[in-house]
DNA sequence: TGACAATTCAAACAAATGTTTTAAACTATA
DNA sequence: TATAGTTTAAAACATTTGTTTGAATTGTCA
Protein backbone atom coordinates (compact mmCIF):
# COMPACT_ATOMS: atom_id res chain seq x y z
CA UNK A 1 0.00 0.00 0.00
CA UNK A 2 1.59 3.24 -1.11
CA UNK A 3 1.88 6.36 1.01
CA UNK A 4 -0.63 8.10 -1.23
CA UNK A 5 -3.17 5.32 -0.72
CA UNK A 6 -2.60 5.31 2.99
CA UNK A 7 -3.23 9.03 3.12
CA UNK A 8 -6.39 8.82 1.03
CA UNK A 9 -7.74 6.05 3.22
CA UNK A 10 -7.08 7.92 6.42
CA UNK A 11 -8.44 11.12 4.88
CA UNK A 12 -11.70 9.47 3.85
CA UNK A 13 -12.06 8.15 7.35
CA UNK A 14 -11.38 11.52 8.92
CA UNK A 15 -13.42 13.61 6.49
CA UNK A 16 -16.43 11.31 6.70
CA UNK A 17 -16.23 11.33 10.47
CA UNK A 18 -15.88 15.02 11.21
CA UNK A 19 -16.20 16.86 7.91
CA UNK A 20 -13.77 19.05 6.07
CA UNK A 21 -13.27 21.94 8.43
CA UNK A 22 -12.83 19.88 11.57
CA UNK A 23 -10.48 17.37 9.99
CA UNK A 24 -6.81 18.07 10.67
CA UNK A 25 -3.78 17.21 8.61
CA UNK A 26 -1.93 15.94 11.64
CA UNK A 27 -4.74 13.59 12.58
CA UNK A 28 -4.95 12.20 9.08
CA UNK A 29 -1.21 11.71 8.90
CA UNK A 30 -1.08 10.06 12.27
CA UNK A 31 -3.77 7.56 11.29
CA UNK A 32 -2.05 6.98 7.98
CA UNK A 33 1.30 6.60 9.68
CA UNK A 34 2.97 9.16 7.47
CA UNK A 35 4.63 12.51 7.94
CA UNK A 36 2.64 15.73 7.63
CA UNK A 37 4.86 16.87 4.80
CA UNK A 38 3.59 13.96 2.72
CA UNK A 39 0.29 15.79 2.28
CA UNK A 40 2.02 18.69 0.66
CA UNK A 41 4.14 16.43 -1.48
CA UNK A 42 1.32 14.25 -2.78
CA UNK A 43 -1.63 16.62 -2.76
CA UNK A 44 -0.33 20.17 -2.48
CA UNK A 45 -2.71 21.08 0.31
CA UNK A 46 -5.66 20.06 2.44
CA UNK A 47 -8.26 21.18 -0.06
CA UNK A 48 -6.74 19.15 -2.87
CA UNK A 49 -6.57 16.15 -0.57
CA UNK A 50 -10.24 16.60 0.16
CA UNK A 51 -11.01 16.73 -3.54
CA UNK A 52 -9.06 13.53 -4.11
CA UNK A 53 -10.72 11.81 -1.17
CA UNK A 54 -14.11 12.77 -2.52
CA UNK A 55 -13.20 11.55 -5.98
CA UNK A 56 -11.83 8.33 -4.62
CA UNK A 57 -14.93 7.59 -2.59
CA UNK A 58 -17.40 8.59 -5.27
CA UNK A 59 -15.85 6.85 -8.22
CA UNK A 60 -16.50 3.37 -6.86
CA UNK A 61 -19.15 1.23 -8.41
CA UNK A 62 -21.71 0.72 -5.72
CA UNK A 63 -23.06 -2.75 -5.27
CA UNK A 64 -26.50 -1.32 -4.76
CA UNK A 65 -27.47 1.34 -7.23
CA UNK A 66 -30.25 3.84 -7.34
CA UNK A 67 -33.05 3.18 -9.83
CA UNK A 68 -32.74 5.21 -13.00
CA UNK A 69 -36.26 6.59 -13.05
CA UNK A 70 -36.49 6.07 -16.81
CA UNK A 71 -39.60 4.84 -18.58
CA UNK A 72 -42.09 4.97 -15.77
CA UNK A 73 -45.45 4.15 -17.27
CA UNK A 74 -47.76 3.33 -14.39
CA UNK A 75 -48.58 4.41 -10.87
CA UNK A 76 -47.51 1.03 -9.56
CA UNK A 77 -44.18 1.30 -11.31
CA UNK A 78 -43.70 4.78 -9.94
CA UNK A 79 -44.33 3.58 -6.43
CA UNK A 80 -41.88 0.75 -6.88
CA UNK A 81 -39.20 3.06 -8.20
CA UNK A 82 -39.73 5.57 -5.45
CA UNK A 83 -39.70 2.87 -2.81
CA UNK A 84 -36.48 1.54 -4.26
CA UNK A 85 -34.87 4.97 -4.41
CA UNK A 86 -35.72 5.71 -0.80
CA UNK A 87 -34.68 2.27 0.35
CA UNK A 88 -31.32 2.45 -1.40
CA UNK A 89 -30.64 6.00 -0.30
CA UNK A 90 -31.50 5.21 3.30
CA UNK A 91 -29.61 1.94 3.21
CA UNK A 92 -26.53 3.75 2.01
CA UNK A 93 -26.81 5.99 5.00
CA UNK A 94 -27.37 3.36 7.63
CA UNK A 95 -26.08 0.07 6.39
CA UNK A 96 -23.14 -0.99 8.53
CA UNK A 97 -21.84 -3.59 6.12
CA UNK A 98 -21.37 -1.23 3.21
CA UNK A 99 -18.70 0.91 4.72
CA UNK A 100 -17.61 2.54 1.48
CA UNK A 101 -21.14 3.58 0.66
CA UNK A 102 -21.56 4.87 4.16
CA UNK A 103 -18.39 6.89 3.94
CA UNK A 104 -19.49 8.44 0.70
CA UNK A 105 -22.88 9.38 2.00
CA UNK A 106 -21.37 10.66 5.21
CA UNK A 107 -19.01 12.87 3.30
CA UNK A 108 -21.90 14.20 1.26
CA UNK A 109 -23.93 14.76 4.39
CA UNK A 110 -21.10 16.62 6.02
CA UNK A 111 -20.93 18.82 2.96
CA UNK A 112 -24.65 19.50 3.22
CA UNK A 113 -24.45 20.33 6.88
CA UNK A 114 -21.20 22.19 6.76
CA UNK A 115 -20.30 23.24 3.25
CA UNK A 116 -16.61 23.46 2.49
CA UNK A 117 -15.07 26.00 0.14
CA UNK A 118 -15.56 23.64 -2.80
CA UNK A 119 -19.10 22.52 -1.99
CA UNK A 120 -20.59 23.92 -5.17
CA UNK A 121 -18.13 22.00 -7.28
CA UNK A 122 -18.77 18.77 -5.37
CA UNK A 123 -22.56 19.09 -5.50
CA UNK A 124 -22.50 19.53 -9.24
CA UNK A 125 -20.12 16.65 -9.66
CA UNK A 126 -21.70 14.08 -7.40
CA UNK A 127 -24.97 14.81 -5.63
CA UNK A 128 -26.65 15.81 -8.86
CA UNK A 129 -26.10 12.23 -10.07
CA UNK A 130 -27.97 10.71 -7.15
CA UNK A 131 -30.73 13.27 -7.21
CA UNK A 132 -31.28 13.11 -10.96
CA UNK A 133 -33.18 9.81 -10.87
CA UNK A 134 -35.33 11.12 -8.05
CA UNK A 135 -36.22 14.15 -10.13
CA UNK A 136 -37.27 11.84 -12.95
CA UNK A 137 -39.39 9.73 -10.64
CA UNK A 138 -41.07 12.77 -9.15
CA UNK A 139 -41.67 14.31 -12.58
CA UNK A 140 -43.37 11.10 -13.66
CA UNK A 141 -45.75 11.46 -10.75
CA UNK A 142 -46.72 15.03 -11.53
CA UNK A 143 -48.74 16.49 -14.41
CA UNK A 144 -46.67 16.95 -17.57
CA UNK A 145 -47.02 20.72 -17.30
CA UNK A 146 -45.76 20.89 -13.72
CA UNK A 147 -43.36 23.76 -13.11
CA UNK A 148 -39.72 22.98 -12.38
CA UNK A 149 -40.15 24.91 -9.16
CA UNK A 150 -42.92 22.62 -7.95
CA UNK A 151 -41.05 19.52 -9.00
CA UNK A 152 -38.05 20.56 -6.97
CA UNK A 153 -40.13 21.31 -3.91
CA UNK A 154 -41.35 17.72 -4.03
CA UNK A 155 -37.87 16.38 -4.63
CA UNK A 156 -36.39 18.26 -1.75
CA UNK A 157 -39.25 17.23 0.49
CA UNK A 158 -38.41 13.58 -0.14
CA UNK A 159 -34.68 14.14 0.14
CA UNK A 160 -35.25 16.03 3.35
CA UNK A 161 -37.22 13.20 4.89
CA UNK A 162 -34.40 10.79 4.16
CA UNK A 163 -31.62 13.02 5.34
CA UNK A 164 -33.41 14.00 8.50
CA UNK A 165 -33.36 10.55 9.98
CA UNK A 166 -29.68 10.31 9.34
CA UNK A 167 -28.36 13.49 10.81
CA UNK A 168 -30.84 13.87 13.60
CA UNK A 169 -30.21 10.63 15.32
CA UNK A 170 -28.42 12.69 17.90
CA UNK A 171 -31.49 14.83 18.57
CA UNK A 172 -33.68 11.80 18.50
CA UNK A 173 -31.47 10.13 21.04
CA UNK A 174 -31.36 13.19 23.20
CA UNK A 175 -35.08 13.86 23.30
CA UNK A 176 -36.30 10.30 23.40
CA UNK A 177 -33.56 8.27 24.97
CA UNK A 178 -33.68 5.95 21.97
CA UNK A 179 -30.19 5.52 20.61
CA UNK A 180 -30.87 3.23 17.69
CA UNK A 181 -34.06 2.79 15.74
CA UNK A 182 -32.83 -0.58 14.60
CA UNK A 183 -33.63 -2.73 11.62
CA UNK A 184 -37.31 -3.07 12.38
CA UNK A 185 -37.78 0.67 12.69
CA UNK A 186 -35.63 1.22 9.62
CA UNK A 187 -38.21 -0.56 7.47
CA UNK A 188 -40.97 1.38 9.19
CA UNK A 189 -39.24 4.62 8.41
CA UNK A 190 -38.71 3.77 4.75
CA UNK A 191 -42.37 2.92 4.36
CA UNK A 192 -43.29 6.08 6.23
CA UNK A 193 -41.22 8.24 3.93
CA UNK A 194 -42.63 6.49 0.89
CA UNK A 195 -46.23 6.88 1.98
CA UNK A 196 -45.84 10.55 2.76
CA UNK A 197 -43.93 11.18 -0.43
CA UNK A 198 -46.66 9.56 -2.50
CA UNK A 199 -49.21 11.84 -0.90
CA UNK A 200 -47.04 14.75 -1.88
CA UNK A 201 -46.95 13.55 -5.45
CA UNK A 202 -50.71 13.07 -5.69
CA UNK A 203 -51.59 16.53 -4.48
CA UNK A 204 -53.24 17.33 -7.79
CA UNK A 205 -55.99 14.79 -7.23
CA UNK B 1 -26.24 50.39 25.95
CA UNK B 2 -23.71 48.74 28.20
CA UNK B 3 -20.66 46.87 27.01
CA UNK B 4 -22.19 43.64 28.21
CA UNK B 5 -25.31 44.27 26.14
CA UNK B 6 -23.29 45.21 23.10
CA UNK B 7 -21.34 41.98 23.40
CA UNK B 8 -24.46 39.86 23.81
CA UNK B 9 -26.04 41.48 20.78
CA UNK B 10 -23.02 40.95 18.59
CA UNK B 11 -22.63 37.43 19.93
CA UNK B 12 -26.19 36.50 19.07
CA UNK B 13 -25.65 37.85 15.61
CA UNK B 14 -22.43 35.91 15.15
CA UNK B 15 -23.58 32.65 16.74
CA UNK B 16 -26.83 32.61 14.79
CA UNK B 17 -24.95 33.29 11.58
CA UNK B 18 -22.13 30.79 11.77
CA UNK B 19 -22.72 28.67 14.85
CA UNK B 20 -20.65 28.20 17.95
CA UNK B 21 -17.48 26.65 16.65
CA UNK B 22 -17.02 29.00 13.71
CA UNK B 23 -17.79 32.13 15.68
CA UNK B 24 -14.70 33.98 16.86
CA UNK B 25 -14.23 36.20 19.85
CA UNK B 26 -12.45 38.81 17.78
CA UNK B 27 -15.29 39.02 15.27
CA UNK B 28 -17.84 39.41 18.00
CA UNK B 29 -15.82 42.09 19.73
CA UNK B 30 -15.20 43.94 16.51
CA UNK B 31 -18.90 44.06 15.74
CA UNK B 32 -19.64 45.07 19.30
CA UNK B 33 -16.94 47.71 19.20
CA UNK B 34 -15.28 46.46 22.35
CA UNK B 35 -11.95 45.00 23.34
CA UNK B 36 -11.44 41.25 23.26
CA UNK B 37 -10.57 41.22 26.92
CA UNK B 38 -14.11 42.36 27.67
CA UNK B 39 -15.29 38.82 26.96
CA UNK B 40 -13.15 37.44 29.70
CA UNK B 41 -14.08 40.23 32.04
CA UNK B 42 -17.83 39.95 31.58
CA UNK B 43 -18.30 36.30 30.69
CA UNK B 44 -15.17 34.37 31.69
CA UNK B 45 -14.88 32.61 28.33
CA UNK B 46 -16.44 31.88 24.95
CA UNK B 47 -18.58 29.01 26.16
CA UNK B 48 -20.10 31.06 28.95
CA UNK B 49 -20.79 33.84 26.48
CA UNK B 50 -22.56 31.34 24.25
CA UNK B 51 -24.66 30.16 27.16
CA UNK B 52 -25.63 33.74 27.99
CA UNK B 53 -26.42 34.51 24.35
CA UNK B 54 -28.64 31.46 24.17
CA UNK B 55 -30.38 32.39 27.39
CA UNK B 56 -30.85 35.94 26.26
CA UNK B 57 -32.37 34.94 22.95
CA UNK B 58 -34.57 32.19 24.34
CA UNK B 59 -35.97 33.99 27.32
CA UNK B 60 -37.86 36.55 25.27
CA UNK B 61 -41.59 36.35 25.03
CA UNK B 62 -42.33 35.65 21.41
CA UNK B 63 -45.11 37.57 19.79
CA UNK B 64 -46.16 34.45 17.98
CA UNK B 65 -46.30 31.38 20.11
CA UNK B 66 -46.62 27.72 19.34
CA UNK B 67 -49.99 26.11 20.07
CA UNK B 68 -50.03 24.17 23.31
CA UNK B 69 -51.47 20.97 21.95
CA UNK B 70 -53.70 20.58 25.00
CA UNK B 71 -57.31 19.38 24.89
CA UNK B 72 -57.54 18.27 21.28
CA UNK B 73 -60.92 16.65 20.88
CA UNK B 74 -61.58 16.38 17.17
CA UNK B 75 -59.79 15.64 13.91
CA UNK B 76 -60.52 19.15 12.69
CA UNK B 77 -59.01 20.64 15.81
CA UNK B 78 -55.97 18.46 15.45
CA UNK B 79 -55.47 19.61 11.89
CA UNK B 80 -55.80 23.23 12.95
CA UNK B 81 -53.28 22.81 15.76
CA UNK B 82 -50.83 20.99 13.55
CA UNK B 83 -51.23 23.58 10.81
CA UNK B 84 -50.59 26.29 13.35
CA UNK B 85 -47.57 24.57 14.81
CA UNK B 86 -45.99 24.11 11.40
CA UNK B 87 -46.86 27.62 10.32
CA UNK B 88 -45.39 29.20 13.44
CA UNK B 89 -42.30 27.03 13.40
CA UNK B 90 -41.67 27.75 9.74
CA UNK B 91 -42.45 31.41 10.15
CA UNK B 92 -39.95 31.65 12.93
CA UNK B 93 -37.37 30.24 10.61
CA UNK B 94 -38.10 32.40 7.61
CA UNK B 95 -39.83 35.52 8.74
CA UNK B 96 -37.62 38.50 8.06
CA UNK B 97 -39.52 40.87 10.28
CA UNK B 98 -39.15 38.82 13.44
CA UNK B 99 -35.43 39.04 13.73
CA UNK B 100 -35.24 37.86 17.32
CA UNK B 101 -37.26 34.78 16.57
CA UNK B 102 -35.18 34.11 13.55
CA UNK B 103 -31.99 34.42 15.53
CA UNK B 104 -33.23 32.04 18.14
CA UNK B 105 -34.27 29.44 15.65
CA UNK B 106 -31.04 29.89 13.75
CA UNK B 107 -29.05 29.32 16.89
CA UNK B 108 -31.05 26.19 17.58
CA UNK B 109 -30.57 25.02 14.02
CA UNK B 110 -26.85 25.58 14.23
CA UNK B 111 -26.81 23.49 17.36
CA UNK B 112 -28.67 20.74 15.55
CA UNK B 113 -26.33 20.81 12.60
CA UNK B 114 -23.16 21.33 14.55
CA UNK B 115 -23.58 20.52 18.20
CA UNK B 116 -21.42 22.49 20.59
CA UNK B 117 -19.94 21.11 23.77
CA UNK B 118 -23.05 22.14 25.71
CA UNK B 119 -25.64 20.98 23.19
CA UNK B 120 -27.23 18.45 25.52
CA UNK B 121 -27.77 21.10 28.13
CA UNK B 122 -29.28 23.51 25.60
CA UNK B 123 -31.59 20.93 24.03
CA UNK B 124 -33.00 20.00 27.38
CA UNK B 125 -33.43 23.62 28.33
CA UNK B 126 -34.98 25.00 25.16
CA UNK B 127 -35.80 22.72 22.23
CA UNK B 128 -37.75 20.36 24.40
CA UNK B 129 -40.15 23.21 25.09
CA UNK B 130 -40.92 23.77 21.42
CA UNK B 131 -41.17 20.11 20.59
CA UNK B 132 -43.36 19.27 23.57
CA UNK B 133 -46.56 20.71 22.02
CA UNK B 134 -45.85 18.88 18.79
CA UNK B 135 -45.56 15.63 20.69
CA UNK B 136 -48.94 16.30 22.26
CA UNK B 137 -50.51 17.07 18.90
CA UNK B 138 -49.08 13.95 17.33
CA UNK B 139 -50.12 11.81 20.27
CA UNK B 140 -53.67 13.09 19.88
CA UNK B 141 -53.63 11.89 16.30
CA UNK B 142 -52.49 8.38 17.12
CA UNK B 143 -54.26 5.54 18.93
CA UNK B 144 -54.10 5.87 22.73
CA UNK B 145 -51.93 2.76 22.96
CA UNK B 146 -49.34 4.01 20.48
CA UNK B 147 -45.79 3.32 21.54
CA UNK B 148 -43.57 6.26 22.50
CA UNK B 149 -41.17 5.05 19.85
CA UNK B 150 -43.77 5.37 17.10
CA UNK B 151 -44.92 8.74 18.35
CA UNK B 152 -41.41 10.07 18.17
CA UNK B 153 -40.88 8.76 14.66
CA UNK B 154 -43.88 10.83 13.59
CA UNK B 155 -42.73 13.85 15.52
CA UNK B 156 -39.29 13.77 14.02
CA UNK B 157 -40.73 13.26 10.57
CA UNK B 158 -42.66 16.50 10.90
CA UNK B 159 -39.80 18.34 12.51
CA UNK B 160 -37.52 17.08 9.78
CA UNK B 161 -39.78 18.37 7.04
CA UNK B 162 -39.75 21.83 8.57
CA UNK B 163 -36.06 21.97 9.24
CA UNK B 164 -35.15 20.67 5.83
CA UNK B 165 -36.53 23.64 3.99
CA UNK B 166 -34.61 25.93 6.22
CA UNK B 167 -31.14 24.54 6.12
CA UNK B 168 -31.16 23.18 2.63
CA UNK B 169 -31.91 26.38 0.85
CA UNK B 170 -28.31 26.29 -0.20
CA UNK B 171 -28.66 22.92 -1.88
CA UNK B 172 -31.95 23.95 -3.35
CA UNK B 173 -30.36 27.03 -4.79
CA UNK B 174 -27.43 25.09 -6.10
CA UNK B 175 -29.37 22.37 -7.83
CA UNK B 176 -32.25 24.44 -9.09
CA UNK B 177 -30.94 27.96 -9.49
CA UNK B 178 -33.85 29.14 -7.34
CA UNK B 179 -32.51 31.32 -4.58
CA UNK B 180 -35.68 32.16 -2.75
CA UNK B 181 -38.92 30.26 -2.64
CA UNK B 182 -40.73 33.42 -1.64
CA UNK B 183 -43.94 34.11 0.18
CA UNK B 184 -46.19 32.29 -2.26
CA UNK B 185 -44.12 29.16 -2.13
CA UNK B 186 -43.80 29.48 1.63
CA UNK B 187 -47.54 28.93 2.01
CA UNK B 188 -47.34 26.07 -0.47
CA UNK B 189 -44.64 24.44 1.57
CA UNK B 190 -46.50 24.80 4.85
CA UNK B 191 -49.58 23.18 3.32
CA UNK B 192 -47.40 20.50 1.82
CA UNK B 193 -45.82 19.66 5.13
CA UNK B 194 -49.20 19.64 6.83
CA UNK B 195 -50.76 17.35 4.27
CA UNK B 196 -47.92 14.88 4.39
CA UNK B 197 -47.80 14.98 8.15
CA UNK B 198 -51.51 14.25 8.39
CA UNK B 199 -51.03 11.21 6.20
CA UNK B 200 -48.34 10.10 8.55
CA UNK B 201 -50.70 10.46 11.49
CA UNK B 202 -53.52 8.58 9.82
CA UNK B 203 -51.51 5.52 8.97
CA UNK B 204 -53.66 3.37 11.23
CA UNK B 205 -56.69 3.77 9.00
C1' DT C 1 -11.46 66.11 45.87
C1' DG C 2 -9.18 61.77 46.64
C1' DA C 3 -9.25 56.89 47.18
C1' DC C 4 -10.88 52.73 45.67
C1' DA C 5 -13.36 49.69 42.69
C1' DA C 6 -14.93 48.78 38.14
C1' DT C 7 -14.00 48.92 33.46
C1' DT C 8 -11.37 49.26 29.20
C1' DC C 9 -7.40 48.76 26.40
C1' DA C 10 -3.19 47.29 23.87
C1' DA C 11 -0.27 43.84 24.01
C1' DA C 12 1.29 39.45 24.75
C1' DC C 13 0.78 34.41 25.54
C1' DA C 14 -0.26 29.71 24.38
C1' DA C 15 -2.10 26.31 21.69
C1' DA C 16 -3.76 24.50 17.29
C1' DT C 17 -3.15 24.02 12.58
C1' DG C 18 -2.04 24.52 7.46
C1' DT C 19 2.07 24.97 5.10
C1' DT C 20 6.98 25.01 3.83
C1' DT C 21 11.90 24.09 4.12
C1' DT C 22 15.90 21.38 4.18
C1' DA C 23 18.24 17.36 4.46
C1' DA C 24 18.47 12.56 4.50
C1' DA C 25 16.99 7.94 3.08
C1' DC C 26 15.01 4.87 -0.05
C1' DT C 27 13.80 2.85 -4.73
C1' DA C 28 13.58 1.92 -9.38
C1' DT C 29 15.98 1.91 -13.57
C1' DA C 30 19.35 2.93 -17.26
C1' DT D 1 26.60 1.51 -9.78
C1' DA D 2 24.90 6.10 -10.59
C1' DT D 3 21.21 8.97 -11.20
C1' DA D 4 16.70 10.70 -10.98
C1' DG D 5 12.56 10.33 -8.83
C1' DT D 6 10.21 9.37 -4.61
C1' DT D 7 9.57 9.23 0.31
C1' DT D 8 10.45 10.31 5.06
C1' DA D 9 11.75 13.12 8.92
C1' DA D 10 12.33 17.02 11.99
C1' DA D 11 11.89 21.51 12.44
C1' DA D 12 10.31 25.87 11.55
C1' DC D 13 6.99 29.32 9.83
C1' DA D 14 2.68 31.88 9.59
C1' DT D 15 -1.80 32.43 10.88
C1' DT D 16 -5.80 31.97 13.69
C1' DT D 17 -7.92 32.03 17.99
C1' DG D 18 -9.05 31.61 23.01
C1' DT D 19 -7.15 33.52 26.91
C1' DT D 20 -4.49 36.41 30.13
C1' DT D 21 -1.83 40.34 31.83
C1' DG D 22 -0.89 44.74 33.59
C1' DA D 23 -1.39 49.39 32.88
C1' DA D 24 -4.53 53.13 31.91
C1' DT D 25 -8.98 55.05 32.29
C1' DT D 26 -13.42 55.82 34.13
C1' DG D 27 -16.89 55.91 37.61
C1' DT D 28 -18.45 56.08 42.39
C1' DC D 29 -18.79 57.72 46.79
C1' DA D 30 -17.17 59.20 51.37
Amino acid sequence: MTTKEKIIDAAIQEFSDVGYSKATIRNICQHAGVNVAAINYHFSNKCELYRHAFDSVCIEDHSISLPSGENISSQTELEEFLHEWIRVFMTRMFEREKLEDQRKIRMVMNELLNPSEISDELFNKYLRKDVAPLIKIVSAGLPPDAEQNDILIKVFAILGKCIFYFFHRRVTANLSGITDFGRKNFEKIVIEILRESLVGLNYQK
